[in-house]
DNA sequence: TATCCGACATACCGCTGGTACGTACTATGA
DNA sequence: TCATAGTACGTACCAGCGGTATGTCGGATA
C-alpha cells in the first residue's frame, strides 16, 4: 500500500544505530495505533489487522515485538496507567496538609477518569482482558500506590498504630469508591457536576473519618471484632 | 459433563404444550451450562461449540433462543445478578434500624462478591463484554437498587433534605467501594479476615458519618461549592 | 567479503461467531 | 383427517480472526 511514511523512522538519532532506531518507532507506532483502536472500538472489537494498518506496518512486526495481542494490551494499558500515575502525582507535589492532599488527589484523579483511554482500557477493559491477578499487579504500581500513599498520610494524622493490611483495605475502599464514581462522571449529563458532587461526598466521608479522629476514636484493627463498626447507636 | 438426561425436558409439565417445554428446558440448559462455562473460563475464551455441546444441542438452537453470544452473556448475568439481589435482599428483611441495615447489607454483599460466578460474570468480564451503559441498566434494577436503599434509608436519619442526585451519588461511591473491596476480599489468602477488615473499614466510614449527623453537620447539596468538602482544617 | 542476526514481510492455518437453509414435529382450522 | 403454518431445532457453510512458520533483506561485526 502506499506507504507515504516511508523510511526515516525518527528525524534525529545520532547514536543510536539504524537498526534499533527503526525498532523503537515501529514498537511505538503500534502502541500508539493500538491504544487509540481499543480506546475507540474496545479490545474485543479491534483486530491486529485495523493495527498493524494503522501502524503501516505488517503482523510480522507486531509479532516481532510482541507476543500477541493481549502483551500489546498490556503495554498500552501500562502506558496510560503510567501516565495517569504521574499526573497525579505531579499534582500531589507541594501539598503539605494530608486531607489537603486527598481532596487534590481526588480532583486530579476524576480528572484522569474522565478521559477515554484510562476509562475503556484501564477501567472497563483491563479487568476482562489482563485478569483480575495482572490488574492488580499493574494498578498496585502506578495509580493504585498514589491512593496508597495518599491514605497513608491521613491515616497517619490520627497517629494511630494501624496495621498494613488495614491500611490496604482502606486505600482498596477509596480506589474503588473512585473508580465507580469517575465512571459516573465520566458518563454523566453534566460532568462537572457529577464532579461537584463526587468531591462533596467523598469530602463528606473525610471529613466523617476527621472528625473521628478529633474525637480519638479507635480505629479497628486487623484482628477486630464486628464491633468495629465502632459506634453504633443502641 | 455428561447430561444423560436426554430427550425428557421438565418431568412433570401437565398444563404447558410440549413444545413450550421443550423449548424453556432447552433455553435453560443453555443458560446454565453457559453460566458455568463463563465463570470457569470467562467470556472470551468460551466458544459457543463448547456451550451447545455442554447443553447436548446446536447452534441452531443456540440461535434460536438467542440472537448472539452476547444476549447469551446477558441471560446469564441477568440471572446472576438477580440471584445475588435476591439474597441480599432477603438479608435486609427485619431489620429497622438503618445503620443496622447499612451492616447487614455489607456483610451479605461481601457474602455474595465471594462467589466465582458473580465475580466473574459481573464484575469482571460484565463491564467489558456488555458495554458500561448496558451494565449500568441492568445493576441499577438488581444490586445496586438494594444499596440505593440502604444508603436512602441511611442518610434519611439525618433529616436532610438530601436531593436524589447526591443520593445517587453516594449509592454509586459505596457500591464501588463495596465491589472493589468484595474483590480484594474474594482473592485474599484469607477471606475471612479481609472481610472482617473490610467490615471494619467501611464501619469506620459509616461511624463517621453518623458523628457528622450527630453534630448537625450539613450535608453537601448538588448545587454545593468547592467548600462542600465540609470541615477542612486551617 | 563472508557471515550472522535483527527487523520485518508473506503465506498460510485452525478456530470462532454468525448465517442460510433444511427438516421434523405439532398445534390449529376446515 | 388432512392441509397448513409455524415453532424448534439440526446441518452445512463462510468470512474473519489470532497465531505461526518461513522467507527476505539490510546493516553490524569479524
Amino acid at each position: 500500500m502506499s506507504k507515504l511514511v516511508p523510511k526515516v523512522p525518527v528525524p534525529g538519532v545520532p547514536g543510536a544505530s539504524r537498526r534499533a532506531a527503526y525498532s523503537a518507532s515501529t514498537k511505538r507506532a503500534l502502541v500508539d495505533v493500538a491504544e487509540q483502536l481499543f480506546t475507540e472500538k474496545g479490545y474485543a472489537a479491534t483486530s491486529l489487522d485495523a493495527i498493524v494498518a494503522g501502524a503501516r506496518v505488517t503482523k510480522g512486526a507486531l509479532y516481532h515485538h510482541f507476543s500477541g495481542k493481549q502483551a500489546l494490551f498490556e503495554s498500552v494499558f501500562e502506558r496510560v496507567e503510567q501516565e495517569a500515575a504521574k499526573r497525579i502525582q505531579k499534582s500531589l507535589r507541594g501539598q503539605k496538609d494530608p486531607w489537603r492532599k486527598a481532596t487534590v488527589g481526588l480532583r486530579s484523579f476524576l480528572d484522569v477518569v474522565q478521559e477515554a483511554p484510562y476509562r475503556r482500557i484501564v477501567i472497563q477493559d483491563g479487568p476482562a482482558v489482563l485478569g483480575y491477578e495482572r490488574y492488580r499487579e499493574q494498578e498496585e504500581r502506578s495509580t493504585f500506590a498514589n491512593i496508597v500513599e495518599i491514605v497513608r498520610a491521613t491515616l497517619d494524622a490520627g497517629s494511630w498504630d494501624l496495621d498494613e493490611d488495614m491500611l490496604q483495605t482502606f486505600a482498596r475502599i477509596f480506589f474503588g469508591a473512585m473508580s465507580s464514581a469517575g465512571e459516573s462522571v465520566a458518563t454523566a449529563a453534566d460532568p462537572e457536576a457529577a464532579a461537584r458532587r463526587v468531591e462533596g461526598a467523598i469530602g463528606f466521608l473525610l471529613a466523617g473519618v476527621q472528625s473521628l479522629v478529633e474525637q480519638g476514636v479507635a480505629m479497628p484493627s486487623a484482628r477486630g471484632r464486628d464491633d468495629a463498626a465502632a459506634a453504633d447507636p443502641e
